[in-house]
DNA sequence: TTCTGCTGCCGGAACGTTCCGGCAAGTTTC
DNA sequence: GAAACTTGCCGGAACGTTCCGGCAGCAGAA
C-alpha cells in the first residue's frame, strides 16, 4: 500500500478517464476509504449482496461514483472464476452476408448491456487454447465444421441461432420457422398469380436451409404443385445461381409427365421436379410438372438481387423472391418480396439466452423462436 | 489446497478438454508440484524468464504439456495489468458492408496469432465502463463520432485504418493510396475511349472518402476534364444513388459553360463540376464541361451494382467502375472494374501494427501503406 | 582465508476482487 | 432476564499469476 494515498480525486474530464491511464488507479479500497466503510461493506454495497444500511449504501455508491469506480474485470472474474467474456462464431463461409454483421452486432449490443464482453471465434484460425470465454454463441452452425465440434466439446454452455445439423445440440436454441413463412410466401405468390413458383436453395449443411428446402417440399405436396429446385452451394457466385436459375427456367416447358427439361444444364443445378407428386388432379388448377416457372424464390443470401437482371431479360414474366432479406433486396428496382430474417434481434436473442442459461433462470433445451416477416414488395406484384 | 492432490493426469479426449470443464484445474502449482520445482521455477521455465537450468526448463515443459496446462488469463492480467484483449470499433452505418466483415476477420485472425483475443465496440452501445482492452483498432474512424473520440481519449495505444478526420491522429495509420488508384482507373477508362467520367462519392467524413473525391478532383485538374461529382449520404440507400446517377447523366447535355443541367435534380445529388477548370482549352481531346457522362465511378460499397441497371438502360454507353471491390462486382453481369480494398489484409496490418506498438517494436506515429489493387472488367470495356 | 560474484532455485508478497465466518449491538421470544 | 435471532459491519483468506529479494553452493580473485 501506500503507493496512492490521498484517495480524494474528484471528477475529471473525458468520459473514460478514470483508472486507465495509470496514474492512479481506483480500487475498491480507495473507494472504501473515502466512504469510511471496509472493503467488504464497499463490495456488498455496490453489488447489492450482504447486508448493507440502505444510508451506507447510498453513501459508498456516490463516493464510488464521484471517484469513477471502475471494478478490475482481471480481479473479479480470478475470485469468481469466470471471464466476463462471450465466445461468438460465424461460419466464414458466409462473410459476405450483411446477416452475420447485423447478426454480431446484435449480440454485441446485448452482451453490453449485461456488461459482457464479446469475443470472436472463426473457423478460420486454428486455436492453440480453448477461448477464455463463459459461454459461447454459434451463429447459423454449419454441420461438419470442425471449429463447431471442437467448441461444442468445451462443455461450456452454448446457444445456436438455428439448430446445428450434427450429433449432438446447443444449450440453447434460437430458431425461426423458415419453413412456415416460406409457406406464406409461396401462398402469396399464388394469390398474385403465380401457378409455378420455383426455389433455388443452398445444401443442408445448414438448419436453415434445410428447413427451407423441407418447407417448399411440404407445401408442394400440399398445394399438388409439381416441384422445381435446384440446389447450389453455401458460398454460390452469381454465375451459379444464375446458371441455375436459367436451368430452371429450361424445364417446365418440355413434355410432361417426368419433368422434361435438361437436369443439370448449367452450374450444377439439380433439378427434382415431375415425382409422383405432381401427379395429383385434386388441385389442376396449380401448376403441374409441365407448367413453366412462373416465380422464383431464391434462398441465399443475395442471389435474388443477382438473378433478378436474367429475369427481367427472360420477358419479366417471372415474379422473384428473397428468403433474406436485405439493403440490396429493399433498394432492387423493383424492390424484391424477401423474408425479413431481423438479424439483429437474432443476435440479441441469441445472448440473452445465453445469459439465462449462465445464470441458470433458463434451463439446458430451452428452446426459443424468433419471430420474422415476409415483406411484401412490387417483385411479386400480379402480371398484366 | 488439497482439492486436487494426483496431479497426473495424462492426455485426454477432445481438443479443448483441458482445464474446461472445471473438474480438476490444473494451475502453476498443480505443474511445479508434479515437476518437482517450486511455482517460481515453474513460471520462470514456462516463460522463458528468470534463471533456470535448461534440464528443469525442459522437464517443466514436458510435465506443462502432458497436464495440458493453460494458463489462467485473468490472473496473469490481474497480475500484469493487461487484458489479453484488444478493442475494435467499426461504425456501425457501414454496417451491411461486406468490406466491414473482411476486415474484421482480418484483424482476429492477426490477433490470433498473437494469442490475443478481439472484443468488438460498436458506435450504438453506450458503455458504461472504458473498455478492458490493452489497445483499440479503429476501423475506417468517421469524423465526429462521439464513440471514437471517446476511445481516443482513453490513451490506450491505438491503431486506425485510414486516418481519422478529426484533430488528434491515433498512434498508428494504416492507410492505402486511394487517390493515387483512382488516378489509374481514371487513366484506364480515358484509355478505353472515355471522355468525361463522373463520381458519385460519400461525404468527407471518411478519410477514404475525402481522399478518392480528392484524387478525382486532382486528375481532372491535370487532364483538363471538368469535375463531374455528386455527393451522396454515407448510408446512401439505392434510390439515393439512382438518383445521383441519374442527375449526373442529365447534366453535359444543356448548353456549355457553367455546366448545364438541372443541380439537385433528385436525392441531394450536388454537382460540381464547369468551373474555371473546363475552359482549359490546352487538352481538346477530353472532356469539357459540355460533354456528356461516359463514364462512372462509384465510390461507395455496393453503389456500383445498384446504378448498373441503370446505366444498363440508359443504352449501355456509360463504362461502370467501383472504388470497393466485391462478390457483387466481381459477379455482376458484365462484372465491374473495381479498386479491391483488400480488406483482410488491412485488417491483419492494423493489428499487427498495434503488436508492435504494444510490444515497443514500432514508435507511436507509424505510419504503413497498405497496397490495393485495380481490377479491370468487362464493365469498362471499350465501347463499340 | 575472506571477499566478491555467479548460478540455480525458492518463499512470500502483491495484483483487486469476492465471500466465509465472526463479532458487537439491538430486538424479539419464551 | 437469558436465549435466540437479526442487523450492520468487518477481517482475512482465496483466486492464479508474476516478480522482488534472498539464500545456499560454488568458483575465482584478492
Amino acid at each position: 500500500m501506500g503507493r496512492h494515498e490521498q484517495g480524494a480525486e474528484g471528477a475529471r474530464m473525458g468520459r473514460y478517464d478514470q483508472g486507465v491511464h495509470a496514474d492512479e488507479p481506483v480500487t475498491i479500497l480507495t473507494v472504501a476509504r473515502e466512504a469510511g466503510v471496509s472493503k467488504t461493506t464497499a463490495s456488498d454495497a455496490l453489488r447489492g449482496s450482504g447486508r448493507v444500511s440502505e444510508r451506507t449504501r447510498e453513501t459508498v455508491v456516490a463516493v464510488a461514483e464521484r471517484l469513477g469506480y471502475v471494478p478490475n474485470g482481471s480481479a473479479r472474474h480470478l475470485r469468481k472464476a469466470s471471464t466476463g467474456t462471450i465466445g461468438l462464431h460465424v461460419p466464414e463461409v458466409l462473410t459476405r452476408s450483411s446477416y452475420y454483421m447485423s447478426f454480431v452486432f446484435g449480440v454485441v449490443e446485448q452482451a453490453a448491456r449485461h456488461d459482457y464482453d464479446v469475443t470472436l471465434i472463426t473457423s478460420g484460425q486454428r486455436r492453440a487454447r480453448p477461448p477464455r470465454v463463459d459461454g459461447l454463441v454459434l451463429g447459423d452452425p454449419l454441420g461438419g465444421d470442425p471449429v463447431v465440434e471442437s467448441l461444442m466439446a468445451t462443455g461450456l454452455p452454448t446457444v445456436s441461432c438455428e439448430r446445428f445439423p450434427g450429433s449432438r445440440q446447443a444449450d440453447g436454441v434460437v430458431w425461426s420457422e423458415h419453413a412456415l413463412m416460406l409457406t406464406r410466401l409461396l401462398d402469396h405468390l399464388l394469390a398474385t398469380g403465380a401457378r409455378r413458383p420455383g426455389l433455388i436453395v443452398a445444401g443442408d449443411e445448414s438448419d436453415w436451409a434445410a428447413s427451407v428446402h423441407r418447407g417448399y417440399q411440404e407445401w408442394c405436396a400440399g398445394r399438388g404443385v409439381a416441384p422445381l429446385v435446384s440446389r447450389v452451394s453455401f458460398d454460390a457466385t452469381g454465375d451459379e445461381v444464375r446458371a441455375a436459375a436459367r436451368a430452371l427456367l429450361g424445364r417446365g416447358h418440355g413434355a410432361p409427365g417426368t419433368g422434361g427439361g435438361t437436369p443439370g444444364t448449367g452450374g450444377g443445378a439439380l433439378a427434382t421436379g415431375g415425382g409422383a407428386l405432381a401427379r395429383n388432379d385434386d388441385t389442376p388448377r396449380t401448376g403441374g410438372a409441365e407448367v413453366p416457372m412462373d416465380a422464383l424464390v431464391c434462398a441465399p443470401a443475395g442471389a435474388a438481387t443477382e438473378v433478378a437482371p436474367l429475369l427481367r431479360e427472360a420477358g419479366g414474366r417471372v415474379r422473384l423472391a428473397s428468403c433474406v432479406d436485405s439493403a440490396a433486396t429493399r433498394q432492387a428496382d423493383p424492390p424484391i418480396t424477401a423474408i425479413d430474417l431481423r438479424p439483429r434481434e437474432a443476435g440479441a436473442s441469441c445472448a440473452e439466452l445465453l445469459f439465462e442459461l449462465l445464470s441458470g433462470t433458463a434451463q439446458p433445451g430451452t428452446e426459443r423462436v424468433h419471430p420474422i416477416e415476409l415483406q411484401i414488395r412490387a417483385s411479386t406484384a400480379p402480371r398484366p
